[in-house]
DNA sequence: TATTTAACGTTATTTTTTTCACGATTTAAT
DNA sequence: ATTAAATCGTGAAAAAAATAACGTTAAATA
């Protein structure tokens, strides 16, 4: 199997997986790992561990399992951490500010290169080691930076209108902190972040959980 | 169907796609919406909507499609959207203070009702209207104000412990901004909200799409 | 009022994903 | 050097989910 068929097509739920197999591998000391240990720590079963890393064509070894570092290393290098990539965050707010000084990006291969607001009261504060700059400079950030990846923390009304900014700047991918859904073009990749939503599953659980209850009785 | 029997079981992902729909029928203004529309905006296909939709026993008008209010109203419901929950923030860092600043979650039925810290420097410090308690306070705010949801906006060291400490307080759900897989008893409520994830997702699909590129040539 | 039509609801089919089962491989012990 | 034991890898079976097909219903129109 090829580099390029390799990454060609498995299921979506696998890849969520691997990214859960790979945090918990950055949690793990010991040099080798079993699927089983794997497993039991999220819930699922073995094989299902086995195929997940079938598909990215990693072997283990009977009798031992797999190797922490070396997956680790194969699993960084499918999801590209190994490489930088630059990151715009469009808004200043308290979101776009928190990003901006988040310190765990590097392990994941991100450099915030720039901040822009269109706020003349932000424009110019510092954030970490970053100045905010007014909307205009995104297109010289994009260029100098080769930046491929644009953030929207701004308010939802805001949202559409940087997205098409982002887009017409030359961004291929969009991490959206706005809680709607963009139009923009097939080939621009766009990843949803809207942490209210993860609040509906909160709620519902706990209501469901309450509803179980009320069943036993 | 009895209330009980309808939120009993059905698919993850229908519950995930349920959530999709609630936002978009917030963002439409006409008065009924149908399987296909949604679904051509989701770039799903219909009766998958419908099939969904069948989960809740929710049942739309031949020829007309379905009521957005009343669906509205009816995954608000299911999301448990309709009363309002008491949450707690522990960690003043800037992804702390960025939620305790949100507005947007009054639209959800959540309260921000304290949010706590151990540093001294920040004790006592405002963040919008609540004041920084220290740990300690975490026990009489959670009976004062019956508090089930605990967030966790603290440094990934520390994250294991603070889950420790808020469900000893009772707190029946965590949500969880730390990115490592807590440890808690079975009937403790925890979603991970690990931002950096989604990195993985983005950098993978860049790094595919270029192999796709590539592979063309 | 009968007819047409658009969109739903649901059963059947197909596809996808997960689980099962078992042979193959590597290490360790006798 | 054999044998035993643990764990992997993978094809087959089962289960789950998505799609297709089609009958049903309600609105609109003639």
């Amino acid at each position: 199997m090829s580099k390029d068929e390799r990454t060609l097509y498995f299921p979506k739920a696998s890849l969520d997986r691997l990214k859960i197999y790979r945090r918990l591998l950055t949690e793990t000391d010991s040099e080798y790992i079993s699927s089983e240990d794997i497993a039991n720590k999220l819930g699922i079963n073995p094989e299902l561990v086995r195929k997940d890393l079938s598909y990215i064509n990693y072997k283990g070894k009977p009798k031992v399992g797999y190797h922490v570092q070396s997956l680790l290393d194969e699993l960084n290098e499918l999801f590209g951490l190994k490489k930088t990539t630059n990151v715009i965050i469009v808004g200043a707010g308290h979101l776009g500010r928190a990003l901006a000084n988040f310190k765990g990006f590097s392990k994941y291969g991100i450099k915030i290169v720039g901040i822009f607001d269109n706020d003349p009261q932000k424009i110019n504060q510092f954030v970490g080691e970053l100045v905010v700059l007014p909307l205009d400079y995104i297109n010289r950030v994009v260029r100098r930076f080769n930046v491929e990846i644009g953030t929207i923390c701004v308010p939802e009304e805001a949202a559409q209108k940087i997205a098409d900014l982002l887009v017409q700047n030359g961004i291929k991918a969009i991490w959206n902190f706005a809680p709607v859904k963009l139009e923009v073009s097939e080939d621009i990749i766009v990843v949803d972040e809207d942490i209210s939503q993860s609040l509906l599953t909160i709620k519902h659980l706990l209501e469901r959980k309450q509803l179980e209850k009320a069943g036993e009785k």
